[in-house]
DNA sequence: CCTTGACCTCAAGTCGACTTGAGGTTCTAC
DNA sequence: GTAGAACCTCAAGTCGACTTGAGGTCAAGG
């Protein structure tokens, strides 16, 4: 056990990219945990990086950071319910990505001068009835 | 050229499902824009139906409101380079996704107590180094 | 005539995830 | 011993896309 390699705010934020603002942010949330103070620093344990990477990755998957913060908690035991709902969510999502990319790959080659009256986004809407007028 | 068959915001609320108050929003950006007023309200073409939809349907895309009156701009010549740009972003974000959707679906059944310490994450991590401590 | 409901404007509030600023302490190097 | 960097707290500001609230107008129905 090492002992002596914790971590400043400082050098979380370089070694992860992520603002010292952020960091402390996340603090604040509880979604970091300092390993001790020194002379009111924060020091935190070099694990703390895959934390804050975790957490950036979480968000990107569409996780707000409360959600992240029942991610990080070792004594919730519903995450598996939420990592459930989200992949829902992120299916769903993609199939509208899809359809999206799909769309403007379409529309990008149609040469109509103005988008909003382009034939192939009619088309696309005709699709999806549940947004006709 | 029926003529008498405009759509109080009220009406165009319920057709699109779009509230009041972001219709009215969309009217102060420019977005849709009245065909009259009758004693002060707004009266708004059948047109603006197809022209609120679009503009969910661009939000779902990405694109920012402020984006969205770029495209509806008939004076606006850029939209295309605007489309290709965003359709570059989407196809990025599918890519994130997909690999989001594979380490989601995994950890979902990897049976780790704690998502943050699952060695699938883990994994993951190690697969994009540039996140690395 | 009077109420009800849909509409109006304008200002301010909300939400999430931060950032910025003021004012102060502490560590590091010279 | 002193300058400057890095840290601290706490309050307030920012951004986008709306929503909410106050206070008021107007047409239709009983």
């Amino acid at each position: 056990m090492p002992g002596g390699a914790d971590l400043s705010i400082g050098a979380v934020a370089e070694a992860t990219g992520v603002a010292v603002s952020a960091l402390r942010y996340y603090d604040e949330l509880g979604l970091i945990v300092p390993v001790d103070r020194v002379a009111g620093q924060r020091r935190f344990s070099p694990d703390v990086c895959g934390t804050v990477n975790f957490i950036r990755r979480a968000q990107r998957f569409g996780f707000s950071l409360e959600e992240v913060g029942v991610l990080l908690d070792d004594t919730e035991r519903d995450w598996v319910g939420l990592v459930a709902a989200k992949l829902n969510d992120l299916r769903q999502q993609r199939v509208e990505l899809d359809s999206m990319i799909h769309l403007l790959a379409e529309v990008q080659t149609c040469g109509c001068e103005v988008v909003a009256s382009c034939p192939r986004i009619e088309t696309d809407l005709a699709e999806h009835p549940e947004t006709a007028c």
